[in-house]
DNA sequence: TATTGTTATACTCTATAACTATA
DNA sequence: TATAGTTATAGAGTATAACAATA
């Protein structure tokens, strides 16, 4: 019988359970016609109005470069919109559409992770983010 | 100040955490002119000698289609060697070459494991890797 | 000088469709 | 009929380099 000598590493784990969270995600949200990374540029404009573009890619890890045809498709949708605040940047804000979208698409987000965490007993959900958390916030160092 | 609404979101911090690893691994790999993902098998392989093809697929998520061109060129720089065990598969074996740089990527891997695992508090680790395993046990269902 | 945003480009990983050949 | 492997192709995410304009 074949063994598969990567299932004691975490980082190998890691990456299986996310390439399936985030497959079953983007089925989720094939409806809104977005992917999970389009949704989560979304929902951070959704709740931080005004926020400029190089902010969000600082936030969700986004280089610059891959910002601008990103957003571009957003504003291009009428989803969202672009307002200068001086000469160099724009601050983003959802339009009305965006923002019931961003609302749906956070819905459908928070769905999944319930299908996600439905495999872990119980008593070790509250540890297993904490400890996601204690992972990503060292991450930007 | 803004904020982000997704890093209370399991599924959205085991993509970070994981692109993070992978990222951080792929340099470590660079070595050995390896990706992650052709580390993977190889290490499979290594540990599994007449494995054949869609085996390893099966046990890594990676799709038939995309084992060809990877064991390909694993074959071409002779890590690797294919043994006919019947008309329609190989059966798959390091090279002398292919075992060494398995075993050095391996512990790679294991190196990166530990930069992960040291920002996660000593008293949740094993439980931190229980349920990722709890997780990624029930994947292919 | 550092930051914002852009264009161009390339690589890795992943996925599907359509196919041949063999079990 | 199901399985093993292949070819072709596409999309999503990510990365770097080079650049213009502004703070």
């Amino acid at each position: 019988m074949a063994t598969n000598p990567l299932t004691q590493l975490p980082g190998y784990l890691l990456r299986r359970a996310s390439a399936w969270t985030m497959a079953a995600l983007a089925k989720r949200l094939e409806e809104f016609e977005l992917t999970p990374t389009e949704a989560s540029v979304l929902v951070v404009i959704a709740s931080n109005p005004g926020i400029i573009q190089s902010e969000i890619g600082r936030m969700l890890g986004i280089v610059s470069a891959n910002m601008t045809p990103l957003v571009g498709r957003l504003e291009q949708r009428e989803l969202v919109k672009r307002l200068p605040v001086d000469k160099r940047s724009f601050g983003l804000r959802t339009t009305r559409r965006g923002a019931a979208i961003a609302d749906r698409a956070f819905t459908a987000m928070q769905e999944q992770e319930d299908a996600l965490i439905e495999s872990v007993p119980a008593k070790n959900r509250a540890t297993f983010l904490q400890t996601l958390q204690d992972i990503t916030s060292v991450l930007d160092e």
